[in-house]
DNA sequence: TATTGTTATACTCTATAACTATA
DNA sequence: TATAGTTATAGAGTATAACAATA
């Protein structure tokens, strides 16, 4: 499948909303709203929930870059680190490198990074963005910081970035 | 593989954690520390990354259960929610209901659940959890709550409300 | 005609093992 | 002996199409 049609997962119905309290047991069969009240208490279900919600956005706002999350993580951090190695940015996004090699390579190909000899380490290459390639990833941004606002339009300014500190206080721990 | 083997995917290197601000470009290698800055301003990757720490956790935890974490969302769907459908759970989830039926049968296998007929719509079955569905659901909620506590550690009970409040917010708007 | 649950299937994501070249 | 990058591959996770039974 190519490289363009990336976006064609996107389907948000949304979650059910009630914290439905009265119990539904004298009968056998629930038929009002459902009780979801205790797994909304759970930061691993909040989390992955808003961050599904989140990336849905994501892929079709970048699908015209050719860029699923990741691929722009990568590629940004070879823009804001030049001669970045691959074991680097394994280590920094959590990727395994048999994972990353596949990236590299459609990034390369697509002519967006050049893999230059390592200065030091003859094993290792240092990753740069072309020209071509800082300026996809310049109009990525771009649509990135444009797309936080509108992912969180139920938040004020000061509560999303509470919300980001915190959850980096959470994966940074 | 067994129902047993789950959380053989453990592997947490941390994150890079310093927001250098230094430009590193005068040389064509990147030596120091990796900037990540503008990555950790973004609602997505944030929300991603703390998904995976928590849930890494999670599957941990869970294995003794034998429950991932969309089994542990569903079994204590139907716990909270007796006679529900597939069909609601897949709303309220957001799960498609192809990739549901393996996991009621699998939780009907294991003698967690009872599917009996629906009183109103015959196609459709009403979910119940068993006794030892209920005792196994009781001991993994009890887990759950249990393991917010040490996933949130580097953060205040307020600050853990405030979180999860946050991100209701994100994927419930 | 629309919906519930289901099968079959394909694609993507994520993991391990093992190799080579270099340190 | 350990590490960087790579290949091959296996297992989860997530998507679509299409069907029978029922609404």
């Amino acid at each position: 499948m190519s490289e363009t049609s990336v976006a064609n997962t996107l389907r948000r119905p949304r979650a059910a909303r009630q914290h439905s309290e009265a119990a539904a047991e004298s009968t056998s069969t629930h038929v009002g709203e459902l009780d979801t009240a205790y797994l909304e208490t759970l930061l691993g279900y909040n989390a992955r929930r808003a961050a599904l919600s989140v990336i849905a956005v994501f892929l079709q706002r970048m699908e015209p870059y050719g860029l699923r999350p990741v691929d722009f993580s990568v590629l940004t951090l070879i823009a804001h680190n030049p001669g970045i190695t691959s074991r680097q940015i394994c280590t920094a996004l959590d990727i395994l490198p048999p994972n990353l090699v596949g990236m590299i390579k459609s990034l390369d190909k697509r002519g967006l990074i050049e893999r230059r000899a390592h200065p030091t380490d003859r094993r290792a290459q240092g990753l740069h963005v072309s020209a071509a390639g800082k300026r996809l990833q310049r109009e990525a941004e771009t649509t990135a910081t444009q797309l936080e606002q509108d992912v969180s339009k139920a938040l004020t300014a000061d509560e999303l970035q509470t919300l980001n500190h915190l959850l980096r206080k959470v994966y940074q721990s």
